[in-house]
DNA sequence: TCTGGGGTCCTAGGACCC
DNA sequence: TCTGGGGTCCTAGGACCC
């Protein structure tokens, strides 16, 4: 058995757990760089906002209705997830962190010292308690199943926000009621070539010939019609396993026209990366590099390109890195063009240097190690940063962020303030 | 003016090897 | 005249997830 907790609105819960003044009001969090709508409290829904909607389109809407709205705040977000996490794995032991609000349990044998539903209500009001966070539950053999009863916990509220579900013809009743596009790997591609084949619901699918679903489709869909009749094919993932990839990409504040200007920000997207990659104990050795106009400016000249680099030796030393990476860069930058968005792509990472060839003493930097490591303690204590020159000093092109609230979590100077009179 | 970022898995097809 | 079969590895692209 598996259960599947979730936070309702994450990122809104988030930005009202530290504004009790907001309660009763919508509100809504937009992407990096003030871009898109991502996320909207239950108030903000009912206004008909839509997930994803751009900004600068919803503005009327948000202005009329008084509506709060939020830049990205990830570290804050973070932080919560990590609480939240931590309260959910104190009452079930075996869990996989699935996302930033989502966690998968394992709740074998639970049944023996309570019921499903009352684990579920005792896990929701210790989240509450602890976190002010609102998680919807779902408990079920396989975990598309139970992220299909999680669904009906969030949208029911007559459930209270639990729905475990161990009788099949309860869980046939379920998915008779669900389109097959609520199934957890139905996208929209796949739900519109199903609908085509007359298959509908849920339980359509749940019925569907597994040879017919792999010919046309894949061996995903075929798992998942498994699951849904109760066949375990996802286990649970307690250990993460290593990245196999790491990305670090921003669109530009304003758009950027110069090569210095996306030097700067190449660098910058570089040292990012080669951060993650040394909390992740991992060494990358094929370092890449994007850069893209804009696809809504019909207006410019269109123009995307990326680049890669292969490393002698794996690295995880920034000034490889930001080598490989402006390497790359010189031989896909164009004059003329007006960058809206480029990134920086780590693969093949390994474990550790790999088999040394011949040269690697001349590939080696002496020292590295302890330079890296040095760097990232002084910078993780916040107190000061140390920065490459390569990366420029407040650019123009830095993302938008207008409407940030503060770090209530992680900054000395944003821990707020109860005044008592 | 203005439209997110970071991942995974699978498949098909080409290059290459013996 | 006639030009194999089986395998691996890599890459690009598509689909999905949050």
């Amino acid at each position: 058995m598996f259960a599947l907790i979730d936070v309702n609105g994450m990122y809104c819960a988030c930005e009202q757990a530290f504004r009790p003044d907001l309660a009763g009001r919508p509100v809504v969090v937009l992407s990096n760089n003030d871009g898109a709508i991502v996320a909207r409290n239950r108030e903000a829904k009912a206004l008909g906002l839509k997930m994803a909607e751009p900004y600068f389109k919803a503005r009327p809407v948000l202005e009329r209705n008084n509506v709060a709205v939020f830049s990205s705040n990830y570290t804050l977000y973070a932080s919560m997830s990590a609480r939240f996490a931590s309260v959910v794995e104190a009452l079930a032991p075996r869990t996989e962190i699935y996302s930033i609000d989502e966690l998968f349990c394992d709740v074998r044998g639970l049944q023996t010292a309570m019921t499903f539903d009352a684990f579920g209500r005792q896990l929701r009001d210790e989240v509450q308690l602890q976190t002010t966070l609102t998680c919807g539950v779902g408990v079920a053999a396989t975990k598309t199943l139970a992220k299909l009863c999680n669904h009906a916990a969030k949208t029911w509220p007559a459930t209270g926000g639990v729905v475990a579900l161990t009788e099949r013809h309860r869980l046939e009743k379920l998915m008779h009621i669900l389109p097959v596009e609520e199934v957890w790997g139905v996208g929209r591609r796949i739900g519109k070539s199903l609908n085509a084949m007359g298959v509908r619901t849920v339980l359509d699918l749940c019925r569907m010939d597994t040879r017919l679903a792999r010919r046309q489709f894949s061996v995903v869909l075929e798992r998942t019609i498994r699951e849904l009749r109760g066949e375990i094919c996802f286990g649970l993932e307690e250990d993460a396993e290593p990245k196999q990839q790491l990305v670090v990409s921003r669109s530009f504040g304003e758009r950027v026209t110069q090569l210095q200007d996306m030097q700067q920000a190449v660098t910058g997207y570089a040292v990012r990366a080669a951060e993650k990659l040394r909390q992740e104990k991992r060494y990358v050795r094929v370092v890449s590099v994007f850069v893209r106009t804009s696809p809504y400016a019909t207006g410019d000249i269109q123009y995307g390109n990326q680049a890669t680099e292969t490393l002698i030796v794996p690295s995880q030393d920034t000034r490889d890195i930001v080598e490989a990476a402006q390497r790359a860069l010189s031989r896909i930058w164009r004059d003329g063009i007006r960058y809206a968005k480029a990134g920086v792509m780590l693969c093949d990472l390994r474990d550790r240097h790999a088999q040394l060839d011949l040269f690697s003493d001349n590939a080696m930097r002496s020292g590295s190690d302890s330079l890296m490591q040095t760097i990232d303690k002084i910078n993780r204590e916040g107190k000061s940063r140390i920065f490459y020159a390569g990366e420029g000093i407040s650019p123009d092109f830095a993302m938008r962020r207008r409407l940030l609230s503060p770090s209530y979590m992680t900054s000395w100077k944003d821990i707020p303030v109860a005044v008592v009179r």
